[in-house]
DNA sequence: CCCAGCTTGTGAGCCTGTGCACAAGCTCCC
DNA sequence: GGGAGCTTGTGCACAGGCTCACAAGCTGGG
């Protein structure tokens, strides 16, 4: 009855669980009772010696000689990520990425549904996008109480963004995800996380040179 | 005349760099000339020193008592990330997220237009995405000698990531972004870089749990 | 019962990245 | 000309994470 001691992973750690929570549903899936943590990294693109320390890091116990048992470590990833119940999301941006967002299954099929989408704009209300219709951003605060919403997706132009986290964090929702190329300001019991696009395109581009002009040409024979 | 030695950059400098660049973008905008190190750390949210230190590694020489000069910090960035010139982009799949990632303008304002969506359902082959129209797979090789293209991003789902790939590759397009929770292998010759959006969520969730327990409740006054 | 063969869990060393603090150097004003 | 006031560039020490290598421990067969 004791509620489990919350205990702080390693950022590294906590970054490659929810890859080896989607590898170890896949292998769940597919009849595997047991995993050696050697087939595990194999699966993820990583160290054995990473897995079995991650592991080790949300007090998993596996067996010697054995592996882990998939059943018990699925449990063990998702109580550690605290994904033990799925968590309502809230899409703010009905422009091109929000309602792509919206509609995006990726995201309810890991225990994150998408419950509401608003926006500021008068035009934009009441469209429809799926299952949902666009609602006013005023809503929020209702929204968030009425649907539970706990998660928010910022999908709007960078411009608007600060007024976008302000109003979720007003509406008690405290873990955002910003896809907006800007810094929040939040209060310090906010969590916050951010996905550049763009930027990930230009990384890309860096390392793409680097390796075309380390290794001349291999060229593909078709 | 020299083209310029290919030196390799640290990992976390090249994350940063992008935030660098658009922030200058931003700075010359409204007119700024110059720029220190502490504008630019508090604009980015990162300390001076790592600032300076990172700017310190693409060879840009600042001004002691002045700062730089946002003019030449935009060039050199540019240069140091090999964003020269512009780079045509290709998106494979043009389910939901695909058609939102090729109809997202946030890409070509960053140097990165959108010139191809293909999928190899034979149903989405033709239908319209804004100025954009759906060919199909089998044409990759075509398309990327006409319209130059240099980068893949991979919007299909993760039983077929995998293929998506090799159809890139095979095509010439060397640089990937896949947004399939998959891992995709590839020839060395190739950069790679993934963006799992789920993950995130669940990455997000832990942190935003850590904080509640962390420090209990902050009420934010309305 | 005992041994061979795996697999986990972890200690040790290394490497990358961070932040501090300071010398070097530029500019402007007197 | 000289000095005050900034700001850059960097040496240094530290923290976090990664990999190796190995002891501890389980299982199954003879």
């Amino acid at each position: 009855m004791i509620p489990p001691p919350p205990r702080p992973l390693p950022h590294a750690t906590v970054a490659r669980l929810p890859d080896y929570l989607r590898i170890l549903a896949d292998l769940a899936n597919v009849g595997e009772d047991t995993v050696s943590s050697g087939r595990l990294a194999d699966l993820a693109g990583v160290n054995a010696a990473k897995v079995r320390k991650d592991l080790s890091h949300l007090g998993s116990y596996g067996t010697r000689g054995v592996g882990y048992e998939v059943s018990v470590l699925l449990d063990q990833v998702r109580e550690a990520l605290g994904l033990t119940a799925a968590r309502a999301v809230v899409v703010v941006g009905a422009g091109n990425l929000g309602r792509a967002l919206a509609g995006y299954g990726g995201f309810e099929e890991r225990g994150f549904p998408v419950r509401a989408l608003v926006d500021a704009d008068p035009a934009k209300i009441g469209t429809v996008v799926g299952p949902l219709d666009v609602r006013h951003a005023d809503d929020l605060p209702a929204l968030a109480v009425e649907l539970d919403l706990r998660v928010g997706v910022i999908a709007v132009p960078s411009s608007t963004a600060q007024d976008a986290a302000d109003r979720l964090v007003a509406a008690g929702v405290h873990a955002l995800l910003n896809f907006a190329p800007a810094l929040l300001s939040t209060p310090a019991h906010v969590a916050v996380r951010r996905v550049d696009l763009a930027l990930e395109l230009q990384v890309l581009s860096y390392y793409e040179r680097q390796l075309r002009l380390a290794a001349p040409d291999t060229l593909s024979t078709s």
